[in-house]
DNA sequence: GTATAAACGAGACGGTACGTCAGGTCTTTCT
DNA sequence: AGAAAGACCTGACGTACCGTCTCGTTTATAC
């Protein structure tokens, strides 16, 4: 439990630059970012440790070492504190390898998303999309704020391709998008089959077939 | 709401036949089967307007008439009740055409998925495997329950096309069941784009390209 | 702590008669009666120990090993378990003596009164009439529930001096009762000087050379 | 709602005298004589309306257009600010007449105490006992600062009457003072009657025959 | 028939968590 | 240094469900 804390918060930030622009400045007291970091530390635990749906604010604020107040003064729902947890913990990645040739990038890409999956990480993703089922909120926020990037940054791989004659050139991204990670996804979810390298390999060469010039 | 009842339950079962081989038979009073349509019904609608996280025993025991101990005595848990009020409103489906080409019956069989999935049925069946992923005993059934036979089925026509000659020889019809079926669940769940015909005719061609011989 | 109870309330009460007249009855588990001296004990002791505003709903709970829940199902606030509490513990009381002369039987009582306004009873009534000021349902309930048997008793007394010819015939018994009871609550409540033997017999004495005939 | 302030806090005290003695003086910025009488008025206002034990200093803090801060620096307890809050309201009172007859200067008195009772002002003097119950400072301020002074001058009266012979001569002011007094704070207390100017009539008489030479 | 036994609607029960509110303290910025 | 604003931890509020447990009644065999 890496986050627990003493009890009082002493955390007194030694004036952080805040670069703020010369206009007045509301006052008050700032809100602490150790204490928002503890939060979400703590609900990253507890995703984790029990699921999105067995959380419970009672239960971050108490590991945090916080009042329930402070995450409700900071956050609307139990769905936003997750995906920011989440997000603090899984922003860096995502880059695409650049081999020359596109059928071996992607091939690159999906064994590393497979091998993500079956991380942690793979288990919160898909505590993440589960939760999205009862809470549009939470769907919204992961679409927006982990999953676009990730298209857009894939998306243009396929045209890459594309233009480099690999690919036909009628090829729609966004159905090969999905042709790509929907099994992926698919497998995450329903847990009907495992999501071995040799899975993913066979996945790609499939569609890549399909997408072939 | 269909299943409202009027208060006391004056079903009387009228002597349903239960062709029961003639050793003892334990005494007592037999389960009503009214009363077990009425809970199915009344979960049924729950999940529809409501979704699974929000249901609960209590609601669907108020709406059935019927007292709590009553569930509990038939289901372990919330994720059996709503399975089983999902099977029994959607089992009749899952049969393939047979027109002679493959990928035209696989084309229909995608076209129907997403026009289900479309429907209120289909929230049900995203919101089915949103709750899996924090209930395991869901999650199985729905795999096992409503999942495997048309796994089955669709298994059988690809199968069926290999031996045709139409598909090539070396297709794994786990990978090819997913190619296709896993970008619709993909969206279904994500909900990052829509499923419309076109998309169901883009997919299946980008994939039956692939599988093709 | 005498009402404390080991966990699970296995209690069954054992059938008590409740000589009920032929009308059905409502359905459901009974309230176990048991639990509510439970409840009782514990916001009594409370009650003496902190007082009525520094009393919780969630103290009285938790000492009573009972759930919330249980306790706003019997009573709708604060002011009625108190209420409760204190007359289970105060009831046997308020005899009157008889000894022929009216005076001596209310210097007997004023005296009897001082004694007990002396006692943790005495902090609880002035703790009750406190609570009386914010709570109009507390202050009912304290007069119609403690006060009005007392007065309804002593007012007897001061009409049998009348008809005897001890005191004059037209003394209004309301008015006497409240100058006899008065100033003892109003030394209880506002403690600007003490209740003693003394305080009490030359308070008699001037309020009933008053009413002398 | 005489005190509601716009909400920024301009009061800029405008060089109140404070003849101080040109002697040192601490540093920083003096207290606001303004914001001081703004929280009193707050107080006495949320007092009449919603009692002493339903008011909040966040409550007092807000319509007072103030931070709670300011509050905890100049009070210690609710019952402080309270208290204060009511004498700036109620000093000017207490005069007695002088009529020439002891018992008829009483009588006015308690006349023009039971109309008093009937006011707002009877209600916040009920809370303030009532609020006494709980916490002793607050009771102490109220014998110290509101009782006493009345008492005195009251009890002066009756040792005038002694000395004039109009009382009898063993009479001992104290009880005289409760027996006078104490039946309109019963009253007023525990409500079981209603304060009129006929009641105090037949009060008077009862005690002052009582102690009538 | 008359036990015996289970199912049933109802609802009490000890709990846990909810989301809100106020308490009293502390920090920040401005005056 | 005082004041307004507001973050912070604490802890109680009253409500909603949890899953279990009586209740008294209604059906069913089995003796």
């Amino acid at each position: 439990m890496s986050s627990t804390r003493a009890g009082k918060n002493n955390s007194q930030p030694t004036a952080e630059a805040c670069g703020d622009s010369r206009e007045s400045r509301a006052p008050g007291r700032k809100r602490c970012p150790v204490t928002h970091q503890c939060i979400l530390d703590a609900a990253r635990e507890l995703l984790e440790e029990i699921g999105f749906a067995a959380m419970t604010i009672e239960g971050i604020a108490a590991r945090a070492g916080v009042g329930k107040a402070t995450i409700y003064r900071r956050w609307p729902s139990k769905a936003g504190i997750v995906m920011d947890a989440f997000l603090a913990a899984n922003c860096p990645d995502a880059r695409f390898p650049d081999t020359g040739s596109v059928r071996e990038d992607i091939r690159r890409q999906i064994r590393s998303l497979v091998k993500v999956m079956n991380s942690p990480s793979g288990r919160t993703i898909a505590t993440l999309i589960g939760g999205g089922q009862m809470d549009e909120e939470l769907a919204e926020a992961f679409r927006s704020r982990y999953l676009a990037a990730r298209r857009e940054e894939a998306k243009r791989v396929i045209r890459r391709g594309v233009e480099s004659g690999e690919l036909r050139a009628d090829a729609d991204p966004e159905v090969a998008l999905d042709a790509l990670y929907g099994p992926v996804y698919y497998r995450l979810l329903v847990g009907h089959g495992s999501l071995t390298p040799k899975y993913a390999d066979a996945l790609v060469d499939l569609v890549m077939d399909g997408l072939a010039a």
